[in-house]
DNA sequence: AGTCAATGGACTGGAAACAGACCAATAGAC
DNA sequence: GTCTATTGGTCTGTTTCCAGTCCATTGACT
């Protein structure tokens, strides 16, 4: 029972709340949750949502607006804004990142592929709302149109919408998470645009077979489509 | 994308660290990582792996001893030992659980249905060694023979075995959190005879998919198992 | 019988995070 | 033009938590 040991013993607290802040709000962003030009809720709303002092807010925000993610206005209709323009990812070298996540990139991937798949068989077999259905649909559209520097963003935002449909919170939060670990690693690898094109193709049957309730083809249409992705990452990583 | 909004915003720090201590080592105990009579590690040691203080975890401990679920002794080939007889859950009335738990429950039960049957799969899928092949028939062994007092830890332990094998320390993180928030709710039911001798055949039936590698038979048998679990529990907290 | 390494138990000073109050700016409403 | 509600910006005292140190106890080994 090794590995549950280090399971159920692995750290309460990962660094301290400030960096946990920071990483939560990059979340927000990387994930498209909160869009460029858009806005973050106010800052004694935040706090409180994040459980964590305005203080340590203000930091996070602070380091974020240094680095050059969002930019802060004051005054009634003011608050803290996303800039149009992120700021590029750094491109580890990907042999770098190979090696200090080793063992953790399978990790990811395996829990990547049982969420994801799950969800989008959970999504199809759910009753869905017409604007469910909608926000679904606009998801996929805005994702085949995007620009190279906007796919990844709104990539995110179309598998994130996935796991929105099944109902569970937490299943979101989980999807959300290992999904920020694997971009780290998506920014290392080029972006072509024949992966793209076949990625829409795969995007478009796994959101068919989930508004036809489809659940048998939309868990097998989202399998093909991250094994895509997962040999993409072991063969550029190796 | 309320939704996602409120997954990425969700609190940083559940409680304090304290609390979120005792709710590790509870973990540990009542899904049988430790065993009753077993030891846990040394405070320093175990301290450094929460990524807390030795006074917090101290704190923990000692609250955990007053609980009556754990002894501390002094000296070398001392530390804290789980008790043999563990103190008795309370039995919440299921009214004020479903109360509280709400929208909760589905989240945890459709969270809980793509982890493990994900896991099931992925498990049978993976080439395992005869130690893992081993354990995992011991688990089934010793939850099958289980008293009635000890079933639910060694029905935890033997699922959380098979999340063991898929080889993702985060995939097992994630099953045992949602482990723990079920069993809340189970220890708010009855436990029959007749649903005890059911749960055995379907789990040996899970175990022997995942040892023959028929991936597509375990995450059936699985996904059998837990809905019978999910339609007892929203039977019961209805 | 004595030794000693490893354990739980207790204490202290410092750093981090928090709660709350107050200030300053801003843009819409009137 | 003035008012005002809402927002970011700043400060202070308090609490929590931590890192490090030293003490007390125990039981296998020599």
């Amino acid at each position: 029972m090794a590995q549950a040991d280090a399971a159920v013993f692995r750290p309460v607290r990962t660094g301290n709340p400030f960096e946990e802040t920071v990483e939560r709000l990059l979340q927000a962003i990387k994930l498209g949750v909160v869009g460029p030009g858009e806005r973050l809720p106010a800052e004694r709303d935040l706090a409180a949502r994040l459980n964590v002092s305005r203080v340590t807010l203000r930091e996070a925000i602070h380091a974020l607006t240094e680095a050059g993610y969002v930019e802060s206005r004051r005054g009634r209709y003011g608050g803290t804004f996303v800039n149009e323009q992120l700021p590029a990812p750094r491109r580890t070298p990907a042999r770098k990142l190979a090696r200090d996540l080793g063992a953790g990139l399978d990790d990811a991937l395996i829990l990547r592929a049982v969420l994801e798949t799950g969800a989008a068989e959970a999504a199809a077999d759910r009753r869905l709302s017409r604007a469910e259905r909608d926000h679904l649909q606009r998801c996929l559209d805005e994702n085949a149109a995007a620009s190279l520097a906007d796919y990844r963003r709104l990539d995110s935002r179309l598998h994130l919408a996935i796991a929105e449909l099944t109902g569970s919170p937490s299943l979101l939060s989980c999807t959300a998470d290992v999904r920020m670990r694997l971009n780290e690693l998506l920014d290392a690898i080029p972006l072509l645009e024949r992966n793209i094109e076949h990625s829409n193709d795969q995007h478009a049957a796994i959101v068919a077979a989930i508004l036809s309730g489809d659940a048998a083809s939309a868990r097998q249409a989202m399998q093909e489509h991250l094994s895509g992705t997962a040999a993409l990452l072991r063969a550029f990583l190796a």
